[in-house]
DNA sequence: GTCTATACACCGATAGAC
DNA sequence: GTCTATCGGTGTATAGAC
């Protein structure tokens, strides 16, 4: 078991409990590690074990989301393939999201610029493909936005309801919402 | 200070640290109690406090939120009363909403029944609100469902982005979304 | 009701043998 | 690298005086 994969299992701790209730026992039993050789591959603790998990969800992100919305092909077609892709990392909104779980606790948590910088990328790259399509820039930032805000509304509702309907219905509709003719 | 007012503060560390992250610590500081009165106000400990937290807002959800859906006046003047109200108990997107924060952990958490109830009133008492205006039943639960998820979303933003804009932006266009003519 | 004192478990983290 | 053992701190929870 190599590091990508020990860091994959506790990400899927954090996305669980949340950042407090991720305690080195739960990541100890997800990973099959004691604490003491967790703290060999993450000599900062838990906090070091955090970092990585951002780093390995914002690594995934770019790679399989924002890459391919600046990638090439139809607009309808890069939106399309976001949706299959946020699908699977959300297994059909069953997880939670990390940037609205590290979101919890003091507004200048430790990680709160890193998770503002993610979404708006986000955002940036989603916008920047309905500019593309011809929707003026103001409208299409906004549009992104309410996409993106969709997105996690959903996962909330998905979670509470528990119920993946909302969630899959939101991703359905993602493309045709975003793309829809500008009627102002 | 009475109980109501115990509870109240109670409820800002949990809305702020979310469960994990509230601790009796935290709620002494909060409250001006030693942890011993707070065991005296609710003997079983964290749980009934939690549980208080969560009485408290659903009757003052009931009350402001739900109750004035189901009274009288016109649809748009009672979905506008919701929003206002909804401004003052997020304080404009800046509180998370107990609903999200209470759904971590595992899925069957202590709570989520409780949760889904909840969520789901609001759900029902919005559509019973649209059916009234002439939208049909199926369409009416939709677009309520929709509503809820946007405020949702919107609060994850407002928390990730920094920024107020999206919330107040969700609450600003909810009546016109939901009272929308019926077009297909 | 609120205080001091305290019990006990678990937290994150470290040391040292292997 | 992983183990056992252990540290200091903090968590929840109680007991008993006032």
């Amino acid at each position: 078991m190599d590091r990508s994969e020990v860091v994959q299992r506790i990400v899927k701790v954090f996305r669980q409990q949340g950042y407090e209730g991720t305690t080195l026992s739960r990541i100890s039993a997800a990973t099959g590690l004691g604490r003491a050789s967790l703290y060999h591959h993450f000599p900062n603790g838990k906090q070091e074990m955090a970092e990585a998990v951002l780093e390995y969800v914002a690594q995934w992100f770019g790679e399989n989301i924002l890459m391919p919305l600046r990638d090439q092909g139809k607009p309808a077609e890069r939106i399309e393939l976001m949706g299959d892709r946020l699908n699977q990392f959300y297994d059909c909104g069953r997880y939670a999201c990390l940037l609205a779980i590290f979101a919890l606790g003091e507004p200048d948590h430790l990680f709160h610029q890193q998770l503002n910088q993610m979404l708006n990328a986000w955002i940036d790259s989603l916008a920047m493909v309905l500019t593309e399509a011809g929707i003026p820039a103001n409208q299409a930032r906004q549009r992104a936005e309410d996409a993106v805000l969709e997105i996690q509304g959903a996962l909330v509702l998905t979670r509470v309801l528990d119920s993946t309907e909302p969630f899959e219905r939101v991703l359905q509709h993602l493309s045709l919402k975003l793309l829809a003719p500008v009627t102002c």
